[in-house]
DNA sequence: GATATGCCATAATCAATTCTTATGACCATC
DNA sequence: GATGGTCATAAGAATTGATTATGGCATATC
């Protein structure tokens, strides 16, 4: 399949590039890097054999024929989503849905997800089994569970494991806090030993220096630490799928610890072959809405 | 652009399968692996969260999901050829097409291509620079030429390199020769010394034993060697590209001696940058051209 | 019914594309 | 001129996507 070197995706780039007005803006808003804008939109001018953007210093513009591909590339869109939304269009009432989370994206991302997904579907059934990774791996592979998403792993025996997205810990305070943050000695707001998300700030602090104190904090949920931090109790982490409404709030503010911000990756798990029914369906699903998430 | 996962080549490929009826069948057409068509549908189902094809011995058939998305994979086919036909579509008259080809490329291939492209674009000047390839490598460096086709190098300095598509070299005999082919006893068909396509057969030959016989005969270019084979006079080797139409007329067949196919590579080559006008719609042409060229 | 044939699925491996980071050149604006 | 924005290039890493090899399973054939 190396033969066309033009296919939808490529045109629905373009389109964000000629609707940002820049490369750069466009990297930013698909979150990618500028180069890799760059270099998408020159191989989609190699494979039609013609110049489709004026550069310059304070961004770009369409040539003549970039215009009228421009047309052509919201045509194609808006074909395609009409094909998902026709293709995925149920007939008879869907089952209902189970599924198995780890403890942080059972709190910050499935809530909203599941909201979302029954908005569309109707009110299917949800069965949310709560566990850490490795408990929901093994429900995964005994079939209790038909999929699961969890942080973390990048594989897993005798299980599919498929790329949801990258999560990133950001370090968070009371918006009231002062600008600089002493990290030594300012409390930490810990999840409980065993916590996946504790495991990963632990060693990102060590690295840092910073040994736990006695002023510290040890909260058993996600949301206890949000509530923490905005009543200025000290320096949480929370996902970056779930710190949206705080943000909006006002009520806490990532703190300004650029190193400090920790990626890990989320993953679909499933036994391997055949994933149907629902939990394909909401998979689909939240892989497509995945976009308008995180900010 | 790892977010979607559902692009218009999957459609496509989606549409090949359901027309051929089996992934085999798709696969072949397509010239691909039957498990790499496997995977593309098996990922497409999963964007999607529907199962497209129903699975049997004898083959596929799709769904009633399925059916629906065939109906728009053609369409977005459709939408897709005619932004191209539009965008690629000419206003000002083009200027003469300068491009440098090696030896075997410029008498096998180019020809054919040069008439489509002029029936497409109109009577459009045409200089061709023959030349192996070391030479119009250096005459691209130079800017003397913007554009050329060459075959073999996977990289060369201070220039852009992209790829054409594969070649093989086929070992060839007149239809009426008897099965059998003895290699050591049959003559070989050489070109002269110091052509790229001499330099590979040699070496092929040379890995399974065949040594330089008194019977050789050396010929000065591709069309002498073609009628030579088909005259009786020995084992030549053509590419695959310039090949069609002796096999089609019966007159020569491959010879059954499978591990002396030798494959290479053709690459565009061009200066760093910027490639426009003609040349680049040429280059863009071409390579949407060449699935219907070799066989 | 045994046996063979053809189709699809999986696993392991390798090659190719695509992305990222780092850096440079260029143009506007202060 | 500096500064801050833009786009382009290069080199390396990561992801994707291919390939070959193999196994299971259903239909067809003797």
């Amino acid at each position: 399949m190396t033969i066309a070197g033009f296919d939808s995706r490529q045109l629905a780039l373009f389109r964000t590039v000629v609707e940002a007005g820049s490369l750069t803006a466009a990297a930013r808003r698909v979150h990618v890097s500028q180069p890799a804008v760059t270099a998408a939109i020159q191989k989609l001018e190699g494979a039609l054999g013609v110049t489709l953007l004026e550069r310059s210093a304070r961004g770009v513009t369409p040539t003549d024929a970039g215009r009228k591909l421009l047309g052509h590339a919201r045509a194609i869109d808006a074909l395609m989503s009409e094909a998902v939304a026709d293709v995925t269009e149920r007939h008879e009432p869907l089952g209902p849905l189970v599924i198995g989370a780890s403890t942080t994206i059972a709190a910050g991302l499935l809530p909203t997800l599941i909201a979302r997904f029954r908005e569309l579907e109707g009110d299917v059934g949800v069965r949310l089994v709560v566990g850490n990774t490795g408990e929901i791996l093994d429900q995964v592979r005994s079939r209790e569970l038909p999929l699961g998403l969890v942080e973390g792993p990048s594989r897993a025996p005798r299980i599919r494991l498929e790329r949801f997205g990258d999560d990133t810990l950001l370090p968070v305070v009371a918006a009231s806090r002062e600008r600089r943050i002493a990290l030594e000695s300012t409390p930490v707001l810990w999840r409980e030993v065993g916590s996946g998300t504790r495991a990963v700030v632990e060693k990102a602090l060590r690295r840092r220096g910073r040994r736990p104190l006695p002023m510290d904090l040890e909260l058993g949920s996600t949301a206890a630490i949000r509530r923490a931090v905005a009543l200025g109790l000290g320096l949480g982490f929370l996902s970056r799928w779930s710190i949206g409404d705080a943000l909006d709030a006002g009520r806490v503010r990532v703190a300004p610890l650029p190193d400090l911000a920790i990626e890990r990756r989320f993953s679909w798990a499933s036994a391997s072959g055949e994933l149907t029914g629902t939990a394909a369906r909401f998979r689909a699903f939240a892989q497509r809405e995945r976009p308008s998430l995180g900010h």
